[in-house]
DNA sequence: CTAGGAGCTAGAGCCGGCTCTAGGTCAACC
DNA sequence: GGTTGACCTAGAGCCGGCTCTAGCTCCTAG
């Protein structure tokens, strides 16, 4: 039913991920593949499905901020079997946990950048309502510093 | 009635911003703040409440992805004074944008994580009620490769 | 009067994560 | 049979953002 696939060329791989050939050498040789990525003809990299399976959800963890070194450990788990899923469910909630954080901090600094694009809105339709005044020293953010103020 | 204030000292301002004085004044030699840090006796860093209030919206900026170019020109813009509010909008815009763009694929990604958490909290459920049966190759990530199978 | 401690400048160093280069192999095409 | 193009390895380089060092000046306390 299936056939024997072929094997993904590592340019096939860099097209259908996104990343670098570059960066693809660079994440086998930090360890962060399960299995030996197999060689071909002239010992070029032949990429299974699992292989690229896998970088996907290294792609994900990355992209929510997981350090190689955390990827590899995480591979090294996998890699040695069955029996050690207690460690990769701890270092999946450590990272759940952290990325859990950094998006209640990116919430909290969008609301501030929300609340300044307003103001300058707020601001720029004064502006225009009253007949072009941009009046000096006025605005979310104080050009020069002066004794006592704050916004 | 508001006194002339002192002037925070640069290892004052690291305290209560949690930056550390080699940031400080790497972030000035950047450019980052809008009015020049006045100098006291003997050439000494002395901060104002609205450098110190700046810097804390330059903090939530940074925490936010924007990179230090972008704060500079942002400071540019506004040691310019009034007159190019349509720039600062448009700036605190397009990172709004991003930011939020990163909000989504964060959130994106904490679903993949929040997914595996789960699975292996099954596993390690069944393993527990199944009297210690860890199967070999089986749970949210295969040890080695096989021909064709994916999760 | 000397020893600390905080600050200063200029510039080097470091870390993570790629990215690029040099120099080479191989297969395929014209 | 020469050129192109995709790939290989090893290792250098780069970028952003700090961080640290060396060598100095002050001020204050003991």
């Amino acid at each position: 039913m299936a056939e024997v696939t072929a094997g993904l060329s590592i340019g096939q791989v860099a097209e259908r991920t996104g990343l670098s050939v570059h960066a693809l050498r660079f994440y086998e040789q930090q360890g962060v593949f399960v299995s030996p990525i197999r060689r071909g003809v002239g010992g070029r990299r032949s990429y299974s499905e699992d292989d690229v399976d896998w970088l996907t959800v290294c792609i994900i963890l990355r992209a929510s901020g997981m350090p190689l070194p955390a990827l590899r450990r995480y591979a090294d788990l996998v890699r040695a079997g069955a029996g050690n899923e207690e460690e990769r469910l701890a270092l999946l909630k450590e990272h759940h946990g952290r990325v859990t954080t950094q998006l209640g901090r990116l919430t909290q600094c969008l609301d501030l950048i929300t609340f300044k694009v307003g103001v300058y809105e707020d601001l720029l339709d004064r502006y225009a309502a009253g007949r072009d005044r941009p009046r000096p020293s006025v605005g979310g953010d104080v050009p020069a510093s002066r004794p006592g103020t704050s916004a």
